[in-house]
DNA sequence: AATAACCTTGACGTACGGGTTAGATTCTGG
DNA sequence: CCAGAATCTAACCCGTACGTCAAGGTTATT
């Protein structure tokens, strides 16, 4: 029944080096409870788990956790969003999966497929937004052109009016 | 009392083509109550009035609101962000109105160096944003490309198979 | 075995960005 | 002058993305 601390009922045999939850907050800027709320919501699959029911992450669930943080933040995409990206990204773990017994061709095909549309897609929307974000940039500098324009102006008359 | 239709109670003096509500929904593709929400919470300045009550907006109006979409929608700023910016932006009416009785030339100076000052965080952010998103699409251009290989290596094995 | 530090699952709260409904008022076309 | 369309304010509701306790279980240290 009772086993050496550090010893586990469930992760997996590679000893990767297993971050706890606190830990894994800690590196990627996010709360304990929004990893919560992210394996709730199906955006991290659930972590394998110490005996005692503590959560037990690998350093590739690290690593979807900042991608799902550009993702949101930076690219503005909803969490509905990138759970089907994540999803469609697990194609590779499922395509590597044990079941290599080259059944199930058409199967495969219709997985890569469907990766591809989505990956095609996420590229439509960032080509969109960095032409918006193109043209944004643009106008800004327009601005401020202008604006030191301005101030330019203010010196001039500053250095009129003291003279 | 009475006076005509169209007549105005507030409305500035420059006969501009004023829209309803309305109008400006259904041209920017938000709903009113966005609108009223928008005044609400100080991105769009309160409009003219028509002497009933009913909002009057000028195509400046129209401008800002798409402005604010796409701040909102393509760059992922909150509307408090977004708030802020228009606000420096409202220089221009500010400093183009009529006291431009030449006082004040260190307060002008100063409003456009806070112009000039959002407007630099703005293009930082911009900046940013388009270096995460060149990184983001060579790395599902990576991801495609990987895929496409692997449908080609299904290709070739069915292509075998079948002789 | 006691204690601190960490973790667990609820359950409720909150800020944002609006949607919806209701009932009254106003505008416009005939 | 009046019907019907458009607008008004006010109030309440909703989904998203978490924050914040609360009450307890687990692990590491002493």
């Amino acid at each position: 029944m009772t086993q050496k601390r550090s010893a586990s009922a469930e992760p997996p045999p590679q000893a990767e080096a297993y971050l706890q939850i606190g830990e894994v907050a800690e590196r990627t800027g996010v709360t304990q409870r929004t990893l919560r709320f992210y394996e709730e919501k199906g955006l991290l699959k659930p972590p394998s788990r110490l005996e005692g029911g503590f959560r037990l992450y690998s350093e590739d669930d690290v690593k979807r956790v900042e991608q799902i943080k550009r993702l949101q933040t930076l690219l503005g995409f909803t969490l509905a969003d990138i759970k089907e990206m994540v999803e469609a990204e697990e194609i590779k773990t499922q395509l590597h999966a044990e079941y290599r017994k080259d059944a199930e061709i058409s199967e495969r095909r219709a997985k890569i497929a469907k990766a591809i549309e989505v990956t095609e897609r996420q590229v439509a929307v960032v080509d969109q937004k960095l032409a918006s974000l193109g043209d944004m940039k643009a106008s800004l500098e327009q601005k401020l052109a202008k604006y030191r324009g301005w101030v330019a102006q203010l010196d001039e008359k500053a250095a009129a009016s003291s003279q």
